[in-house]
DNA sequence: TATTTGTTTAGACTGTCTCTAAATAGATAT
DNA sequence: ATATCTATTTAGAGACAGTCTAAACAAATA
């Protein structure tokens, strides 16, 4: 996945590469969420898509959102107790979550998964860590 | 942790050795989660605690799941992105979480936390591997 | 043009969880 | 024992992320 991609002619053939109809709401989620490396829940996206103006309804974030998790272009993840983030970084990688702020953090574990606990960000404890494998049926 | 507590007595001096106050509501709901090893939702708690009777409110069931917690009777688990999970087997240990199901199964890396992917169920497939580690305020 | 199919939408709704302010219970002081 | 203080429980309202529905709209196809 390339990330900082911004130009939308750019961005709706990504999306055709991943088997994603281009649409004009599409396209500006695409835009928002990739445009850098971050992990945005939902209701970030919606925030951030309808700057002002209304340009995307709840519901289409939500569906999009989910569709592109489907169709792999980004990533969910659940640690938040209250919501699911988002991120354009497909890579296989982890996270710290600082339960106090709620923020995300990445962290790669190249080697073999993780065989170590690595350090926490600086002023920073780790609270507890948890390894979660989704299984669904074969 | 010795799970299968079952007496009231045992399970109030277990709870003062958490340094938690006995009550009738938190032995109660102390008898339900540490009865066995399980991983139980906030609303599962509550429908077993108030078999037909009501014994124990809503907001003292979510109350004393996080105090319990806090204090380490007991381990909440995330991973399911719509609830919070608590069960009574305290020590590190990971999971696996079923999509369709939203069934948590455990596994232990014993080694240095997980250095491979544990073999999924039989039946199942590994849809996505999560590695969390909470942190916060050192 | 008519029809079909896919997408978006507003807004009602759900489920989990939180908050509040009052009631109750338990502990401490006199 | 009685009064006082503190901790706990409670009903029910409310917050909030996320889902659903049925209609509108758009795009593609016949
Ligand atoms: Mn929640
Ligand atoms: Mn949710
Ligand atoms: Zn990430
Ligand atoms: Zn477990």
């Amino acid at each position: 996945m390339e990330l900082y991609v911004r130009n939308t002619t750019e961005l709706a053939n990504l999306l055709r590469d991943y088997g994603i109809t281009a649409t004009l709401q599409r396209v500006e989620i695409a835009g928002i969420l990739l445009s850098k490396k971050q992990h945005l829940s939902a209701e970030q996206v919606m925030g951030k898509v309808n700057q002002g103006r209304s340009i995307v309804s709840k519901a289409t974030v939500y569906n999009t959102l989910r569709l592109f998790a489907k169709k792999g272009l980004v990533k969910e993840v659940i640690a938040d107790p209250t919501k699911i983030f988002y991120e354009p970084k497909t890579e296989s990688h982890h996270h710290f979550y600082n339960v106090d702020t709620g923020e995300l953090t990445d962290f790669n574990a190249d080697l073999k998964m993780t065989d170590i606990i690595p350090d926490a960000p600086k002023g920073m404890m780790v609270k507890g860590v948890d390894v979660t494998i989704r299984v669904g049926a074969a």
